[in-house]
DNA sequence: CGTGTGACTCGGT
DNA sequence: GACCGAGCCACAC
């Protein structure tokens, strides 16, 4: 069974973010941090375009400090459908009750 | 091995 | 609140 080109990084990024609990969101800062590298948030936002994991992984619940949706492979306006249907309410590409849901791995 | 790129973050204007 | 510039990280070529 042909793996994908999954770098250990990417993994470790899918790994965290698939901790992620329903109706929660986090930031790609928080999850740089909670993988040991609290700046390296550029490379987890690769990781998750790069994205070969994206049915098993929710990177939609992954958006940029201060509540921003960031991006998201399929188009941001897809990423704030999904999560409004989880329970999140968004606005003007950010997201509402964000201190309510922020989820920071603890 | 050097360069370029991107779904970031912070601080200042 | 919005925009801009500089700093940081891992990865593909």
């Amino acid at each position: 069974m042909p793996r994908k080109d999954i770098t250990p990084f990417s993994q470790a990024v899918y790994e965290a973010t698939r901790l992620i609990p329903l109706g929660r969101v986090s930031t790609y800062g928080t999850i740089a941090k909670f993988l040991g590298k609290p700046r390296a948030a550029r490379a987890v936002g690769n990781a998750l375009h790069n994205n070969p994991l994206a049915p098993q992984v929710p990177c939609h619940r992954v958006v940029m400090s201060g509540g921003h949706l960031g991006g998201f492979a399929e188009g941001i306006k897809k990423k704030k459908k999904l999560l409004e249907t989880e329970g999140v309410i968004c606005k003007s590409g950010r997201v509402v009750n964000w201190s309510e849901i922020f989820f920071s791995f603890k």
